[in-house]
DNA sequence: TTCCAGATATATCGGTGCGATATATAGTCT
DNA sequence: AGACTATATATCGCACCGATATATCTGGAA
């Protein structure tokens, strides 16, 4: 049965306790949007694709006068997730605005060209930040991979940010600007 | 007048000389595939939009008797593409599923976690082998910015396989086995 | 010479993912 | 009471990507 990567996220997500498709969408956002994302017209057809396999149950808990559904793993469930986790991971994917316009920068003056690595470098330390915000307030609890994977995402912003700087470096000093003609 | 993403990558692709919607995908599979792609499907819809709008010509030069349409940027195209160029970059996704097994990694027991690791090491660097050898044949011309994006593209496989190695080598000396129940 | 594999060239389809929005209700603050 | 925000579900359109279909040309092996 193949299953969608966000079938997988759910999964995960549901594993420890029961959850809504709300609460998976809030909890996706505070942790593992900056490298998966998803988003509520993925989450709730595929919780209800999920529960017709068996996968996870569907349980009515409103809250007060509004509906509510939370759901549940179930041992199909785990088990599917447990199987899809030791596949080797297949999907790396970047889109990067940023290196697409330095790729086609010689069409501006060298100037013009740092100002998009400065641009790149202010973003990835913006992220940075949060990233660190993220951290603070997050226990180091009984399972440490969230956390592990939270201090690869603040490696990486500051590796970026540190190659922006080098380049913008560079450029101002090694390259020459092009010939005028 | 909004372009999307891809026209810009056109326009880029073909600024220096004209290139057919083949000769594009080529080049983009090439350079920016790894921070940016472009399918069939996008690049082909797009020249025709880019020509109405004026910003593209196509020229039919055939090869033989196959049909071919090469497309030539105008003086319009070009000036749309350098505004682009100058606005602030917005758009950075990532999408990576050995992250994200590791964020679940608490399921499944350590030595398991370790081989999401080290399948994704095994990636990077087999990705970092790829950029050397687009390094070799790419001669060092007149643009230095392609080649600029490239070392990025070396650099960062770089890190994160070396991140993975230290993540492997942390995880099995630093974090106790989760207790058994 | 013939044949076939691979490269060139254009076009399109289905699935997935994502941002935005619509519709309600519940709680909170002024 | 009114306004604002959070919770909760649902759906739409657009972009993107991989795969495939169709056709022609080229180079090398049989």
């Amino acid at each position: 049965m193949e299953l969608s990567a966000t079938a997988y996220v759910i999964l995960g997500m549901i594993r420890k306790e029961p959850r809504s498709g709300y609460e998976i969408k809030a909890v996706v956002d505070k942790s593992t949007r900056f490298f998966w994302a998803a988003s509520y017209g993925q989450i709730y057809p595929e919780l209800k694709r999920l529960a017709e396999a068996g996968l996870v149950v569907g349980i009515d808990s409103p809250t007060g006068g509004r509906q509510r559904t939370v759901y549940e793993i179930t041992a199909d469930g785990e088990a599917e997730l447990k199987a899809w986790l030791r596949q080797p991971p297949v999907t790396f994917e970047m889109r990067e605005e940023g290196l697409l316009k330095l790729f086609f920068a010689d069409a501006l003056p060298r100037a013009e060209a740092i100002e998009i690595l400065r641009a790149m470098r202010a973003h990835r330390e913006a992220v940075n930040a949060q990233l660190w915000a993220m951290e603070v307030d997050k226990a180091e609890g009984d399972d440490p991979f969230p956390m592990i994977v939270l201090r690869s995402g603040i490696e990486f912003t500051e590796w970026f940010a540190g190659w922006c700087k080098r380049m913008e470096a560079q450029l101002l000093e090694a390259i020459p600007e092009k010939r005028s003609k």
